[in-house]
DNA sequence: CAGTTAACTAACTCTTAGGTTAAATACAGG
DNA sequence: CCTGTATTTAACCTAAGAGTTAGTTAACTG
């Protein structure tokens, strides 16, 4: 709960959604929980491959497994989206406030007193 | 412009993402450009190994370089973080609409009629 | 219990990524 | 033109990631 687990999270909801495989994978299960098999259906790739790749998802939280008999269900978790959604956002925020505040400065500034530096903390 | 070239900037963008080391230069360029050695100056970590990170960002179009005498001045690309920013809402809504849709089937159909298939296709 | 289906683990290969140091480039100023 | 400052390139190392095949576990089905 603290910074630094947030931190990390982040590292591995990023680094899982940088393959296109599980992106698609999380594209397919946005519509609805599938099984291994289903998922690894529209691939030309190894069943253990696509297991691989359901545990880096789950290992970040977008999905969680259940059990139902020898199948198990994948289930994408929206609150994992949701909080690599916020950390963007949110830095998305802190450019257009900066752009905001610094709106009036700039308009006097063009010609560029010091070229180096934007504010220095 | 395709799907497919969006496919792969995807993958650079979230890759870029991916490290805490290029998060949070994407974290402090939010709040206005900065030079290679004022981003590096914070990290444990020697210049060409920033110099690096920045260039995995430029690839992915997170950040712009200009250039200011021997300086290079790092620019944040809001509209790539918006881009990414996309993706992730875009499922997300998936997400939602498919929730709202099945609602009024899930209530007749707590118990389970077939457990292992959500919708063909 | 034998057989089949679903999924996982293990072990291995290949490639890429993150980091280092040392040397090179680009520019500013005396 | 030589020196200092800012940054990049090159060469190298190590570790992690994506993929494979082969074998294993688990559960249903006859």
């Amino acid at each position: 709960m603290t910074a630094q687990m947030t931190e990390e999270w982040l590292d591995a909801a990023f680094a899982a959604l940088a393959d296109p495989t599980r992106r698609a994978i999380v594209s397919r299960l946005a519509h609805g929980d599938a099984t291994v098999s289903e998922l690894a259906a529209p691939f030309a790739m190894s069943l253990p491959g696509i297991s691989k790749h359901l545990k880096v998802l789950e290992r970040s939280g977008l999905i969680s497994r259940g059990r139902d008999a020898q199948f198990r269900p994948c289930h994408l978790e929206v609150g994992a989206l949701d909080q690599t959604l916020d950390w963007i956002s949110t830095h998305r925020q802190i450019w257009n406030e900066r752009f905001d505040k610094l709106d009036a400065h700039l308009r006097g500034l063009r010609t560029g007193p010091d070229r180096r530096k934007g504010s220095g903390s």
